[in-house]
DNA sequence: TTGAAAGCGCTAACAA
DNA sequence: TTGTTAGCGCTTTCAA
């Protein structure tokens, strides 16, 4: 494989020369420039990044931590962060930690072996440590999607609380009373600020949250299935907000099953992340959370402190699109796609 | 950051001995190990893989190029490119081509520059020239799921062929005789293949091919909704077989919107790629393809041939999983899952 | 069992 | 406008 050096010698200049023409093809005059660029051709020189990297101290690399690309609201943020990167210039390594604290900690280290130059992560309610441990060694971090609080670092999220908040009121405006609510485990951002939306607009509407309405549980469809299969044998409500789609996608199949109508039986509000739910057509009220932005302003950020941004740490809350949702027409789709 | 003679000062050894504490362990005697370990950690010492890899011209990179992160069989094939990647100590670089030839170009010339040690490959129609380039710089490499000829590069690929060719067995076995088929163009592999399965089961069964049964386009959900429109409005066939799952929804739509009844009015076979068609319940007769052995077994050949390995360039095709599905029950799978 | 020293290919300061 | 040279941090002989 060709070097610079190869390339000096072929073209009878110094490594320096062949370096701007690289670097500042304007500070070379027209001949010289042109002999060193027929020997690159020549040679197929093909510059080492690794050791620019070295010297330079930029290696031109970021690294996201997410849970799994195996899902659909993660990958979209995913390619947020990759095509902000990309435009900059910036490889990025994406990483599956299966919210597995043990594998997002090993995948730290390699990343600081990697010297990547920042780190946008979705962290798990156990990721402090780690997070700690990255910042001693003076690595941007910012968070998407999740928060953990105290560790000094950017965080940029879905509006939560104000998105749940309105999908309660979306179902309270259509004279529901007693509105239940499915949502995942309360430790950690999202799932907090999902039951914290819900019961303050449960609260400004003078209604009590029956705690017998209230199921929390792990967020898999499996999940959302038995928890509703549960509801309906009790004291059902009148109307169901859900924290987000896996829990909602079981629980819509749990409905179907129980032959409960949505919406003429039951009213179904739920945050919207995955197209599995195009297919449950029924008129559900929906929150969409903006993943790409997620990703893309994530990404954004933590270019700005790569950059050298100063500012202290920053919690972006974007705002969800909240709609009462029609079933999605393929043919529809077509024609606005093709006008 | 602290170095290698930063932790070599700090214990009163030189940096070889520095190296083999954590390379060679067994080198070196118990005392000096604790007094460097202890360096080691004293100064949050990180091991600088750049500067390692510059010297001993191994990265432990590897990089998949595959048309986009956003749908789920491509991130499976992923998933299993990472997980055996990581299983071996390899990163992995994910980069998104959108099937366009320019960006696929401009990645291979970053990850040439940054000395991966291999490739793997989604490729396009027309990333012949790309492919030849990468290779003279002698980078391993092998395609994933499409293949182009003549390159002198590994594949591992379902067996489309034999796949289409099973589906529409299965449709011929329940009586049908004027079986349609609805594909993707046949510019490249998997599309051709398709194609000329369903034209090889025909064919052996004494059956014409209906050139007006037979409906090729770009393989999007609108293009499947269209192609089966127009299907629906002339002579129909008595049943379907459809090339992959964006035409599959696309066409489902179509035929549920026309009021005909799966498989009662029309049967209908089809890759199975996605879970979206999970929620299209009815009984289809279904090939799945083994996209996540597609991923970890294409990064298996290409470690080897980072390894060394000398055999010639091989074209692996795995088998389908053909089945007649019925409706997924989610209680079933919890059941399943918690059993 | 340990150390000294020569690079890996490039960058960047300095000199000419 | 061009060249010389000293590293970046680690690996890897070769000696001691």
């Amino acid at each position: 494989m060709a070097t610079m050096k190869d390339v000096a010698t072929r073209a009878g200049v110094s490594v320096a020369t062949v370096w701007r023409v690289r670097n500042e093809p304007d500070a070379v005059r027209a001949d010289t420039l042109a002999k060193v660029l027929a020997a690159i051709e020549e040679l197929h020189y093909v510059p080492d990044q690794l050791a620019s990297s070295l010297r330079s101290r930029q290696t031109g690399t970021i690294a996201l931590l997410f849970p799994t690309i195996a899902n659909a609201f993660w990958t979209t943020i995913a390619r947020g962060v990759e095509d902000k990167g990309e435009a900059r210039g910036y490889s990025v390594f994406l990483c599956n930690t299966d919210d597995d604290p043990a594998k997002e900690a090993r995948y730290l280290d390699v990343l600081l072996q990697r010297r990547v130059e920042g780190i946008a992560i979705v962290p798990t309610a156990a990721s402090a440590a780690a997070l700690q441990q990255a910042r001693r060694h003076q690595m941007p971090i910012v968070q998407l999607h999740r928060r953990i609080d105290d560790v000094g670092a950017d965080s940029i999220r879905a509006d939560s609380r104000g998105g749940a908040a309105a999908l309660t009121e979306q179902l309270l405006a259509l004279g529901h009373r007693r509105v239940g609510f499915l949502g995942g485990f309360p430790t950690i951002s999202p799932s907090r600020d999902c039951l914290a939306g819900y019961a303050g607009a449960m609260a400004r509407a003078n209604l009590p949250v029956e705690s017998a309405l209230v199921c929390l549980g792990r967020s898999t469809p499996e999940v959302g299935y038995a928890l509703t299969a549960a509801l309906l044998a009790g004291d059902r409500p009148e109307a169901l907000c859900i924290g987000n789609s896996r829990l909602a996608v079981g629980a819509l199949h749990a409905l179907a099953e129980a032959g409960v109508r949505v919406p003429e039986d039951m009213a179904v509000a739920t945050f919207y992340d995955i197209a599995a739910l195009d297919a449950y057509s029924p008129a559900l009220i929906t929150a969409v959370q903006p993943a790409y932005d997620i990703g893309r302003l994530g990404a954004r950020r933590l270019l700005a402190r790569i950059d050298g941004l100063a500012a202290p740490p920053d919690d972006m809350l974007l705002a969800n699109t909240v709609a009462r949702r029609a079933p999605r027409r393929l043919d529809a789709v077509g024609a606005a796609a093709s006008g």
